[in-house]
DNA sequence: ACCACTTACTTGACTTAGTCAAGTATATCA
DNA sequence: TGATATACTTGACTAAGTCAAGTAAGTGGT
């Protein structure tokens, strides 16, 4: 008995899907029935097809495969001309293997029926529900797979269409959550970035996402408050998100573009609840100005104010 | 060759998650090899606990097995007493299958160990990943499955904390998609809703979310223009969700609305290309008051006003 | 009421896919 | 240099699944 047990409908739910899936691959490998080769077969090929220097010892390893049914299975393959294996220099136990010319040609209709039946499987679905399905794939396999970070861990870019309502709706959820704000911070928030895409001005103001893995997972706005001054508002950093030093990275970007600017301070305000942002602030040099109570959002609230000389 | 076909990526994509998961249901399958129950064994078991009545028929269906592998393995069943079979009164080539007692007892570790190899799978995430997981996976499973409607087909709700953020964001996606209309138009959402809900009078006005399967999938807001007018604003139908009469459903309700509140005149506002919202409207006895032409969004376009007198 | 056809299993005869244990050659580590 | 680990390989199995043919019971049309 854990301390910390997922809970039941959620277990129900991933069994639930599990048993789902494996019908759906059931259902997939029966278009190999009529070819030569067994499911197993085919995962071997697919992995000889699309990647170079492999030995049996990986092959066991990612397909999960007991080695001597592999190691029969590639003698098998040897004899029929399909694959070749060559000494590998370091290691005189292991052999590099690698599709033949004529495997290849083995192996490029089965490739093609699974491309085909994959493709008739989609094309059931309008394009926009086959980005849904590709887009939760992806989700359910970057969750899973053994935390394989992605390569670039995140990136900013600037407002695309769709950002504002996004980050609108994250904030809201998310406060609403952690802190019980009620839905008239969400309203804040939108007009907030109603108006400042309305009346945004290129010169003096900016916004920054940060995109992990195609989705938005944090963002900031710069927006002119004089000539003299300019305010940060709105910094977020999803929770799934935190720990990559994107909110630091945001706060630097702001200071680097007010500086690069010519304003002469950059201000924001902010409530102590949010503890994790004010270390950022604090990090970054800004100073406390002020604070006062106030009754907001359906709680009682201390706003800051914090400022940092440029 | 077919005309429509689906793009490459999303292919290899589905084909890239059909690999992984093969391998994860390999993985999870391994805690089965100590029992002594094959794969298949546990599936028709787990089957047999969950559901009444079953055939022999349903089983091969819904799993996919051979109907002599199965008819072999039901014979040991019974003959270790784990399971009974009852002429059905209807039909005396069928019987419907059921666990006996002693069955549930050898059933019951095997479920445990499947529900405890799930949970420690989950524990390695924190608790809104595995929201996301589980969230991504019944996409996954209501896309693929053949199309089970849910029962009830989409439900009306008011606003929820994150609503409103989320209409922007999925309005503002959608219109630059379809008709290539620019983030100002997302802003002005924004602007609207931010309004919408700072000065909303719960007497006056109102809003209403379609939901569907848990995702908001419509929305509608009526807002108080003066004692004898009422605005209907911002209505939206995800493209998945069209065909089921919410837009339809979501301007009664509007309509019914103003009647009961006492205003005499419920009016709107939309742009000529918005065809399918112009349709509904019609139907419901709106009348085009006037039209003008207008640069926004990005584009040259003829805004409508339209009338419903009450 | 009867015949052709379908459905719901069952049985027999197989193959294949996969497992397990033991063995060999090479590499690594102390 | 010897003990241990790794990368296969081989032998000996068995479970798992397939395919075809058969039987009994239902269905539909005339």
């Amino acid at each position: 008995m854990t301390i910390h047990q997922p809970g039941k409908e959620r277990i129900d739910a991933v069994r639930g899907f599990n048993r789902f899936y494996t019908r759906q691959i059931g259902l997939l490998d029966e278009g190999l029935l009529k070819s030569a080769f067994s499911l197993t077969e085919a995962r071997v090929l697919y992995e000889l097809a699309h990647r170079d220097g492999l030995t049996a010892t990986d092959l066991v390893r990612d397909l999960g495969l007991d080695p001597g049914y592999l190691s029969r299975l590639l003698k098998k393959f040897e004899e029929r001309g399909l694959v070749e294996r060559a000494a590998t220099e370091a290691d005189a136990r292991r052999s590099s293997i690698a599709l033949t010319p004529a495997g290849r040609v083995a192996f490029a209709p089965l490739n093609q029926g699974s491309h085909d039946q994959v493709a008739a499987l989609l094309d059931r679905l309008p394009a926009p529900e086959q980005d849904r399905l590709v887009k939760a794939m992806q989700t359910v396999q970057s969750l899973l797979g053994d935390g394989a970070e992605p390569k670039i861990p995140y990136m900013l870019r600037p407002l695309q269409v769709g950002d504002i309502g996004w980050v609108i709706h994250r904030q809201g959820l998310l406060y609403a959550q952690e802190y019980g704000w009620d839905e008239t911070y969400e309203a804040l928030v939108a007009e907030i970035l109603g108006a400042f895409v309305k009346s945004f001005d290129p010169k003096w103001e900016r916004s920054w996402f940060a995109e992990r893995e195609g989705e938005v997972v944090g963002s900031v706005f710069v927006v002119r408050q004089s000539d003299a001054v300019a305010k940060l508002r709105l910094l977020y950093v999803e929770p799934s998100a935190r720990g990559l030093g994107i909110g630091r990275r945001l706060v630097e970007e702001c200071i680097v573009f007010a500086r690069a600017k010519g304003y002469k301070r950059l201000t924001l305000w902010t409530n102590d609840v949010l503890t994790s942002a004010r270390r950022i602030y604090e990090a970054a040099g800004f100073k406390l100005a002020d604070e006062e109570r106030h009754h907001a959002f359906g709680k009682d609230l201390v706003g800051q104010n914090w400022n940092l000389e440029l």
